[in-house]
DNA sequence: AGACAACAAACTGTATACAATTAAGAGGTA
DNA sequence: TACCTCTTAATTGTATACAGTTTGTTGTCT
């Protein structure tokens, strides 16, 4: 069972593997997207991006289609692709669904405390906190990110791992395009109080917290959005 | 928010729509691969599919990526796409993942249960009744399908309706690997009492039904899949 | 000046060509 | 017969070419 593209930026895993080139312009890609060096709206034309990774249009292509399917970008007919901009429902949607499934999950991480990809749990949170305490802000984002992921992982199941890791994305350019510096920071309390809930075997507790944590970084965002400046023609002019 | 090509095959949209020719071709085949008439590791050169279809292999590789990045085809590095083989594990993971969202999506449907998207399930519940009592068999599974998926299309979020149809074309292909005849036909019940115990406001009871519901149908293929011939080598020769 | 049409540039959609790789079979040798 | 190697057919990886579409601009006419 291969980890997707998109998981695997996540996961710590064999960094040797036989990556092919249009994985390698994926993950690139995906990263620039997610920490924000490509912002959303960014024209994305295959040429150039070809020339800059010294491929043909082919190779890019095929990465392009990958993030498109994770919605990462979107890419009209004829028109190419650039760095989606995610709408304010799909915003919502996207941490509704993410509260719904994070939260859920947290029992089978139970389950599962004594793995080795729980406890590599403990190390992500001692990296945060490094990186916080070091002041390196964009590798504490990262971390965070990856903290979220991981604990998918940690139920053992790759297939919701995935599920997690997309949706996790999606957040990082929603950040990107609604969030103030505080959403992205301020994570409204460490990731270790969790762990040790779910460690006291409090589940209820653990998935309250959970439930808690995400809803204010959409929160966040969310009175953010409120000042923002998308209008909808359609249900503006429809007469 | 253009819903995903794999959620359009679920839900009964507008089928006018200017479908590109890949996507026609996405369609068609996983089309072929949920009803069983593309059997679990069957090839899928490019080249006869593109005569197949009357298009350069160009396009074809377009769907096929899509269809391997939804897992149910795998590609290997010069070795060409065929219809994927999910493992065992895999299969659990699919069906593990399927009940933790599936159970947890039910509030949500509760909430929505005005909506057309909630209306269109006693549709879909007729159509499937018609279908059994009319003995085809192939119509009735594709609208048990449809109807979990369009039950998270209820709930007003594509994101989770989409995660959901690609969780449920994974099943599809699951059943057709490991499954009887039992475990795609019986579904033990009528998901018209579903409806009826969310109509009634009962969340938890409604829940349960659906974990008890997922959990069965696993039931089927994996004491199946115990019969089976899957064997590891690795496990079996790590001296 | 404003409106409209034709043109041009940039870009994507699709097909095709060639290189690289794999898999299988033929032929030779012990 | 068993085993190895070389060759060949089939198939994928990648680049490139050309057609089609979109978008913006220029120029003309009113």
């Amino acid at each position: 069972m291969t980890p997707s593209p998109n998981l695997s930026v996540y996961v710590s895993a064999d960094e040797s593997k036989s990556t092919t080139r249009d994985e390698k312009i994926f993950r690139e890609l995906l990263q620039a997207i997610i920490d924000r060096r490509l912002r959303p709206g960014t024209r994305l034309p295959e040429d150039s991006l070809g020339e800059a990774f010294n491929v043909s249009r082919t190779t890019i292509r095929k990465a392009l289609q990958k993030l498109a399917q994770q919605r990462l970008i979107s890419m009209e007919h004829n028109r190419g692709a650039r760095v989606a901009q995610p709408s304010r429902k799909e915003a919502e949607d996207v941490f509704t669904a993410r509260r719904l499934i994070e939260v859920a999950l947290i029992p089978k991480v139970y389950e599962n405390v004594k793995s080795d990809a729980y406890k590599e749990l403990h190390t992500l949170v001692k990296q945060e906190i490094a990186a916080r305490e070091a002041g390196k802000f964009q590798e504490e984002v990262q971390l965070s990110a990856r903290f979220h992921v991981q604990l998918a992982v940690a139920t053992g199941n790759l297939i919701l791992g995935e599920q997690v890791a997309q949706l996790t994305s999606l957040s990082s350019l929603i950040i990107s395009l609604y969030g103030t510096s505080a959403s992205v920071g301020c994570d409204c309390g460490e990731h270790k109080d969790l762990l040790a809930l779910i460690e006291s075997g409090d589940i209820a507790k653990a998935q309250h917290w959970m439930d808690h944590h995400l809803e204010k970084i959409y929160q966040t965002i969310n009175t953010s959005m409120d000042s923002g400046e998308e209008v909808d023609f359609k249900s503006l002019f429809s007469s």
